[in-house]
DNA sequence: TCGCGATTTAGAATTATTCTAAATCCACTT
DNA sequence: AAGTGGATTTAGAATAATTCTAAATCGCGA
């Protein structure tokens, strides 16, 4: 088929692509692509910030990475791509992720209400996380 | 109560506001901020688009009207508005509302799960609509 | 009528994201 | 070793949505 090394799907894993791919596998938070470009540039200095929404498309695209979007907020990128579930904070804006197994099922019953064939199915929990919840006042920081 | 014409929450119905909401109200679909400034327009014609912001945000805030994003793309506003789903087509970006009382359950198993203090749920499908599953390759109209 | 807070207005500013066109890169040929 | 062509990167401009700013305007109560 192919040569083996370099094009599959459609595209190479340059280093570009993979020093963004990096960047997001390694923070536990999720990265907004500003962010992102910030810490790429650390591994690859001469990277540009269009390269940064190209290979995110890109990873995106082949399945290697996730993007969350909120509210009008920038999009965050997530390096867990299986189906799941996300919960935000309205206090500190932490976005955490978790899986329900019930929300697949909930699919379904939202396909038959809605008569839609389904692809997919985007639950989020809003609501303050265990941090904010305790200090009921907390520095709310804008992210 | 109170003077029991303009003032309530903490603001009154301007003719503005008024012609917002009343356009939002008379629409079946769900508008965008662009659209909702051309109609209004229709009825008040000085009305500028800082006040259709505006005026958004403050029918929001009162619970006159909901906000719904998906993706990047822009805001949509709801007449609806009490707590109710989302299904919105890949194809022709038809974005329909509709209620599943088992959302509200599930709800509850997120916050337990995440061990976010609840506050509301957000559960959108993404799919073909019916028009679109039909036509397997139809006209996909950007939205 | 005056004064005042709330609201509206026009346009500028901001933010996120996409686009453009020219350079660069690389694998493959010659 | 030079040449080609397609994919990718780059810098910066462009676009789109939304928010901000500062100056008018409105409407009510003193």
């Amino acid at each position: 088929m192919d040569s083996g090394k370099e094009k599959e799907g459609g595209g190479a894993l340059t280093p570009q692509r993979q020093a963004v791919l990096r960047v997001v596998r390694e923070s536990e938070e999720h990265l907004t692509a500003a962010e992102i470009f910030t810490r790429a540039q650390k591994l690859l200095p001469k990277i540009s910030y269009a390269t940064v929404y190209n290979s995110l498309r890109y990873l995106k695209e082949t399945g290697l990475l996730g993007e969350i979007t909120f509210g009008n907020a920038a999009s965050r990128y997530d390096r867990e791509t299986a189906r799941h579930d996300h919960a935000i904070c309205t206090a500190c804006g932490k976005l955490l992720d978790f899986d329900l197994a019930e929300t697949v099922s909930l699919m379904k019953a939202a396909a038959r209400r809605s008569r839609f064939k389904p692809e997919s199915i985007h639950l989020t929990l809003v609501g303050l996380c265990p941090d904010c919840s305790d200090k009921p006042d907390g520095k709310r920081r804008k992210r």
